[in-house]
DNA sequence: TTGATTTTGTGAACCGGTATACAGTGATCT
DNA sequence: AGATCACTGTATACCGGTTCACAAAATCAA
C-alpha cells in the first residue's frame, strides 16, 4: 500500500517528525502543479502558508518599478519556501514563480504553527533554516556593496557551484540549474550585456565553458581564489532527484 | 531590594519568560562594558553565545580585503545580536563594535539553547527575530541591486527614520543615531564624497537639514514617494532611553 | 520546414560614480 | 589656548558600466 505521507518525509525540515504528525500535516496540505513560468504567489498575496517543492524549481524575485527583476534565490526539490510568512502576517512582498514544470505542497500556516509549537526540534529546525538563508543573503549583500561586476559574477558562480554543481569525470563542474545571462545579471544587479562580455572573457581565460543557458566551471579553485573565499566542496546529488 | 534579573526583562525577546527562568539565565550570563570603538567580537571568533545590548550602541559590519567596511546593521539597547551563532557553530564572520560606551550582556549558547528548548514561545520569538532581520536585509539587497546612489541613499534615510527617528514639535524628524557621511556610504555601498554631494543637494531641495553627524528630515513624505514606499509611522521612544 | 521567439555576441556613445587632491570647520585633547 | 584629529565641502580627470542598436545562432511552435 502506498504511504500517505510521502512528500514531507523527503524534506530535511520534517524528517524527525513522527508518522502521526506527518500524516496530520499532510492531510491538511494539498499538492498543486504549475507549468513553466506560472506564478505560484504574488507580492500582494496574503501569507497563507508554507510551501514545499516536490519537483521542478521555483524562483523567488522582486520587480523594480521599471520592470527589472532582482532574483533573491532559487528553490530546489526538497526545500521549503515562503516560510517567513508563518510568523509575519501580511503580504508576501515577493514573487514566486515556477521556472519549469513544478509540483508544490501547500501547508496551511495554521497547521504548520500548531505542529511547530508542539515539536521543539522542528521549531529549532525552522530557526536554523531562516538563519541559514539570512547568512546567505548577508553574504551576497556584502559582495554586492563594494565589488566590480566581474567580482560579483565570480562570487556568484562559486556560490552556484556549491549549491547546484555536480562534478564530472574530467573534474569539470556543471550546474544543474539553467540560467540565462539575463538571470545572472538579475542576481548580481548588472546588465545582460555586461554579463555576456565577462563570461566571454572568463571562457577565453580557460575558467569556464559556455553553452546555451549553461555554464561549466573548469577552474573553480581559480575563481574562488579571485574572490578570496575557500573552495567549496562539490557533493553530487545534494538533493534527491524526483521522478 | 534590587531585583536580580533586571536586564533581560527589558528585552522583548525574553519578556514572556517566568522569573525563575530569567533568574537562571542571568546567573549564567555576565555583563561587560565596552568603550567607544572597542571590538565586541571579531569575524574569526568562535560563536560562544548570544549578546544583549543594555546601553549604548553596537555596529555589525564586515571588512572587504581592501579595508572598506560594509555595515550590516546597528543594534540598539534592548535588542540582541549574534543570535545566528546559536544554531550555527563556527566563526562569527562579522565584526561587532561599540560605537559609543556600551554595556552588553553575554548569554552562553548552552544556557540559551536549553531555555529555548523548553520554552516554545521563546523559540518562536527567536524565529520571528531572525526572520524579521532577514526581511530587512532582503529589502536592502533589493534596493542596492538596481538603483542609483541617490535612490539608495533616499531609501536608507527612510529606513533610518523608521528605526531611529523621533518627531519634533515642528514635524521634523531627527535621527537618534549619529552617522557620518562615511557611515552612510558604508551602508549603501558608495563613497563618502558622493554621499556628501547628494546630501547637499537634498538639503538645497529642502528635504533635509544637515548637521555634524546629524541628519534632520524635513520632508519624509517626499523622500518616501521618491522611492515608492509608503511613509513609515514615526513613533517616539521606540526603545527606552538608558541613563 | 518555416517563421517566430529567445538567447547570445559585439560595438559605439554616453554617463554616473570613483579616485584623488586639497581646503575649511568643528570637535577633542593636554 | 593651541594643536591635533575627525568630519564635511568641492573640483578635476578618469573609468567601469549602462544604454542603445544591430546581428547571428539556437530553440520552439505550428
Amino acid at each position: 500500500m502506498r504511504e500517505k505521507y510521502w512528500y514531507l518525509k523527503d524534506c530535511q525540515l520534517f524528517e524527525q517528525l513522527s508518522s502521526e504528525v506527518l500524516a496530520e500535516l499532510e492531510s491538511r496540505s494539498r499538492m498543486k502543479r504549475f507549468r513553466s513560468g506560472a506564478p505560484i504567489y504574488l507580492p500582494i498575496d496574503n501569507s497563507d502558508g508554507v510551501l514545499l517543492v516536490l519537483s521542478g524549481q521555483v524562483k523567488i524575485f522582486c520587480l523594480t518599478p521599471d520592470g527589472k527583476q532582482s532574483i533573491m534565490t532559487f528553490i530546489s526539490p526538497g526545500e521549503v519556501f515562503g516560510e517567513l510568512a508563518l510568523y509575519q502576517p501580511g503580504e508576501r512582498g515577493e514573487h514566486a514563480e515556477a521556472t519549469m514544470a513544478t509540483e508544490v505542497v501547500m501547508i496551511p500556516a495554521e497547521a504548520m504553527r500548531s505542529v511547530v509549537e508542539s515539536n521543539p526540534t522542528l521549531a529549532i529546525g525552522l530557526t536554523r533554516l531562516v538563519g541559514f538563508r539570512r547568512r546567505r543573503i548577508e553574504q551576497r549583500l556584502k559582495y554586492l556593496l563594494f565589488h566590480s561586476n566581474r567580482e560579483r559574477l565570480t562570487h556568484l558562480l562559486v556560490e552556484l557551484a556549491e549549491d547546484f554543481g555536480s562534478i564530472g569525470p574530467d573534474g569539470e563542474i556543471s550546474l544543474s540549474i539553467k540560467l540565462s545571462h539575463q538571470d545572472l545579471a538579475s542576481l548580481i544587479g548588472s546588465t545582460r550585456e555586461s554579463v555576456t562580455v565577462i563570461l566571454g572573457q572568463m571562457q577565453a581565460e580557460g575558467l569556464l565553458k559556455l553553452g546555451r543557458r549553461k555554464v561549466i566551471i573548469r577552474a573553480l579553485d581559480r575563481l574562488a581564489k579571485a574572490v578570496k573565499i575557500e573552495v567549496p566542496l562539490i557533493n553530487n546529488a545534494k538533493f534527491m532527484p524526483v521522478f
